[in-house]
DNA sequence: GTCTATATTTGGATAGAC
DNA sequence: GTCTATCCAAATATAGAC
């Protein structure tokens, strides 16, 4: 009620003018990785990038794997985003589709964020609980989507994975920048529910 | 004729040395990322692990990325043995089941190795042409074998190779030590095949 | 072939003035 | 919040003695 506590609007002010800079860093950050490869980013480099000396970065991060630990959690948001602003519809196959889709496209954007979230590239780097969390989520999502497509079986799921990192990882190691894998994702996602929605006891196993 | 010249003995027994000192400088580097992670390897602490200067590599390897590079080479070297010693089948999908086993576990023995052989994950690493050569053989042997079961599409040998290349990044990424993914190799090799021998026109599209 | 010495660069990080 | 000054450790690499 008296002087000197005015609903902190100084306050207010200075944070969302370092939540700016924090960004800015980030968007350094993100850039540099894309360019160099995420091994290879350095605080200097990254300091010297937003016009800073790199002492001042502490002011924002405390460390190095601070700011792997943001932008792993930022990579993780941005995919529970698009999972969450495409509305993935019920039937099974066109489900499945989209979801590859989504991660598969997703993946071949950004090498060095699909490294940063799901490749243990950085020797020193483990994501925070915070931000594990959110790659938690983002599994959560997927799970639920296939669950509601008809998919509950445990092994199912992760042929799934394993089908849609394969091609996410083959189109970034064999063919960055084309679409080589990109078009197979319909095909395999065929070959995947023509798998996993086959009638009981047509599993065939050896002959051709 | 003369003196000098006795079909050099001393030569022969100082090259064969220095290949020892190589290998065994070699063998110090893989034992060290795989207990690092690949980038984490530097000349000091391999050096050290050998008992030597750091300065003294210099007399075996022009770089860290020559020593990179005979690691790659070494890498795809031990694959292509693989794939020599077992004898393939011919039955279809006998041999791919071969094959993704071959490769599945070559992937989930070293994480390090897989990351250098088929992930980009070295900032500043290509791999010299000749060392480059032998991954073109690795992919040139297994063009064969699927080729030989029957599969002469490209389209069907790039999914192939998204299908075992996905569930060895998921068993190295989610599974490191265990079998959670090894063990849906024949699963996975049934779905493919299935997919890549379906009889003409029988391709489901949109209906689960 | 290995060492000492050294150069150079870069890296991440802290203390303290302003 | 940013800077100067600094630290310390590590990195790759070269020159030259032995």
């Amino acid at each position: 009620m008296t002087s000197g506590t005015p609903a902190q609007p100084r306050r207010d002010r200075r944070r969302a003018r370092h939540e700016a800079t924090k960004k800015e860093i980030l968007d350094a950050a993100w850039s540099m990785v894309r360019a160099d490869g995420l091994a290879a980013l350095s605080l200097r480099a990254l300091a010297h990038a937003v016009d800073m000396e790199p002492q001042s970065i502490y002011t924002y991060f405390a460390s190095k794997n601070a700011i792997y630990d943001r932008m792993f959690a930022d990579g993780n948001q941005e995919l529970v985003r698009r999972f969450t602003d495409a509305d993935i519809p019920g039937e099974a196959r066109v489900a499945l589709r989209a979801v590859a889709r989504i991660f598969v496209e997703f993946a071949a954007e950004d090498q060095a964020r699909y490294q940063l979230l799901f490749l243990r590239t950085i020797p020193g780097f483990r994501p925070s609980p915070e931000s594990y969390a959110l790659a938690s989520e983002v599994l959560a999502r997927v799970r639920v989507i296939l669950a509601r497509a008809g998919l509950r079986d445990d092994a199912d799921f992760d042929l799934w994975t394993a089908v849609v990192t394969g091609l996410a990882s083959q189109q970034l190691a064999n063919d960055s920048g084309a679409d080589r894998y990109l078009h197979l994702i319909d095909q395999a996602v065929s070959m995947f529910a023509d798998h996993a929605f086959r009638p009981d006891g047509s599993a065939s196993d050896d002959r051709a």
